[in-house]
DNA sequence: ACCTGTCTACCTACTGATCGGTAGGTTGCC
DNA sequence: GGCAACCTACCGATCAGTAGGTAGACAGGT
């Protein structure tokens, strides 16, 4: 991948994490790289292309980092808390929140492709969590807690955000686990 | 209050819920109302002046509703019930999220003025849910244990309207308060 | 060694639509 | 006459997107 489009992502991914999707511009986004606007055209040719593909990387990296990280775990406890340091680490290295979350928020006003990604985002996110909840629990209890544990990170990681304090995060968080520990 | 800027506020708070902040406009507000977009100056003079009043009239309501429906609650697991419902009967009357949840998500793009009156409203509903936890919980454990709630409940709703179904809201929330019955 | 064609990675220059915001009417009621 | 509740008619900035040009790298043929 050219590195031009490379800063592209990666431009396009902190505002939309930043500010929303509608507050960036492909102007800003030249401009912060010393192109032109039209240049960014020329790698996307609509701004859902870009945001297209900008959910796709972050989809990929984040995936790959929960499966890193929750490789080794072997209780249902140790998963999640490998789960929980993911995104502990994205909101504490970026200083903004899940871009999911915001692009979630904004779904009603988004092209209907771009809305669908993150859907599934989220979809696969609950999937995961679910199954490697104990297998005592019944299937909708599992679904339950899974759905739980990840509008828990997600809304957190707006709250936090808002009051500009991670430890809001980590406050919400460390409630959570201490209730999974079923 | 006028009838047009009930209208207006009415016409900016569901704009700004589904969309977001930065997606709405004086045009389109105007357009719905059957005005002109410069009357809509004449009653507020910047897109921060009605932002704000959207965020003060919701969070009166909000905290007006979360008064009556507690107020005859005794135990704390009463309390997060009818707390929970206020959020529950927020999502599946306007089909979105809080608009505190919204703006939260988009903070570090707006006005300070209004990021400060969200993250107000956000403080004031994790002290609400603190205050009403057994007396027996540490204060930190009730912080704790307050963020989380007001945590779960913000992103169910996002999770839930991205996923397109209330049913994601009832699934994190029963858990929640599953989980919350110390 | 020199031309020629093709390709990538941009560029200039522009369009029509839309943005928030302003200046200065007009209309109808008290 | 004065005021509230609008209006027309703009402004300059910004938006996503398009048309068409150019400079440089590389390849193949002669």
């Amino acid at each position: 991948m050219s590195d031009t489009i490379t800063r592209l992502l990666d431009a396009a991914e902190t505002g939309i994490r930043l500010r929303g999707y509608h507050a960036v511009s492909f102007r800003d986004l030249a401009e912060e790289l010393g192109i032109k606007s039209s240049s960014v055209h020329y790698y996307f040719r609509q701004k859902e292309d870009l945001g297209l593909a900008v959910v796709e990387r972050y989809t990929e990296r984040v995936f790959a980092a929960l499966t890193a990280e929750t490789a080794n775990t072997e209780t249902p406890i140790d998963y999640l808390t490998a789960f929980v340091s993911v995104y502990r680490h994205a909101l504490k290295g970026s200083d903004s929140i899940c871009l999911c979350g915001m692009l979630g928020a904004e779904s009603a006003g988004l092209p209907e492709k771009l809305a669908a990604a993150v859907a599934a985002f989220f979809q696969e996110n609950i999937d995961r969590i679910a199954a490697n909840l104990p297998r005592t629990m019944p299937a909708k209890a599992r679904r339950e807690k899974a759905t739980h544990i990840l509008a828990t990170l997600q809304g957190a990681m707006t709250v936090a955000t808002s009051l500009k304090s991670h430890k809001v995060f980590d406050n919400a968080v460390r409630d959570l686990l201490a209730g999974a520990e079923v």
